[in-house]
DNA sequence: GCCAACGTTGGC
DNA sequence: GCCAACGTTGGC
């Protein structure tokens, strides 16, 4: 199974409007932890997660114990960038865990686990894996030195320089 | 399309 | 529990 996201065959079988409505107004996000979430834009891309708005997405089909683990490990709340892999190859927008790890509803086994995800802000220009690359201070991303994981954590120091060249501030973001 | 990296499987 | 075979990812 694939460790970005897999075709999501069945993605409008979820319940259309997850969760109450959000609270009116923009709100500071106070977020405990940095991810990286990557994903095949032809399967489930960017665009495709602004779609969902507020209900966001269950991160189904990861089938991977570390990338399971990060998931497991994150917080309603934490950030984390979208990545485009194989078409694009770059970092195109931030997210929200809008729901902390539960069974992946895809597996029958009880093995494999998914968080929901909802998109936040795109970036205003992406930041491509060749900028990653060149970038000293991002030498010890997992995006650089663990390229095939599929859900990665990021550092505090890893996140502000991304969302910089992406254009964003990440203290004037809101959810 | 190639292939390096790397996770998983299964024989022993 | 080792490790070779195998499958998959994903950049190039």
């Amino acid at each position: 199974m694939s460790p970005t996201k897999p075709a999501n065959k069945a993605s409008p079988d979820k319940k259309s409007a997850a969760g109450p409505a959000k609270p009116a107004g923009p709100q500071p996000i106070v977020s405990t932890g940095y991810w990286l979430f990557k994903s095949e834009p032809d399967v489930f891309s960017w665009d495709m997660l602004k779609a969902r708005g507020a209900a966001g997405e269950p991160w189904t089909g990861v089938r991977n114990y570390l990338a399971r683990n990060n998931m497991k490990a994150m917080a309603v709340g934490d950030l984390g960038f979208f990545y485009h892999s194989n078409i694009g190859k770059e970092i195109v927008g931030i997210c929200r865990v809008s729901a902390p790890a539960h069974p992946d509803p895809e597996d029958g086994t009880g093995t494999w686990q998914c968080v929901d995800v909802s998109a936040v802000a795109g970036f205003k220009k992406p930041v491509t894996l060749s900028d990653v690359k060149a970038n000293p201070k991002l030498q010890n991303m997992s995006l650089v030195t663990s390229m095939r994981l599929s859900v990665q954590p990021v550092t505090a120091d890893e996140w502000a320089e991304v969302c910089r060249m992406g254009g964003l501030d990440p203290k004037k973001l809101k959810r």
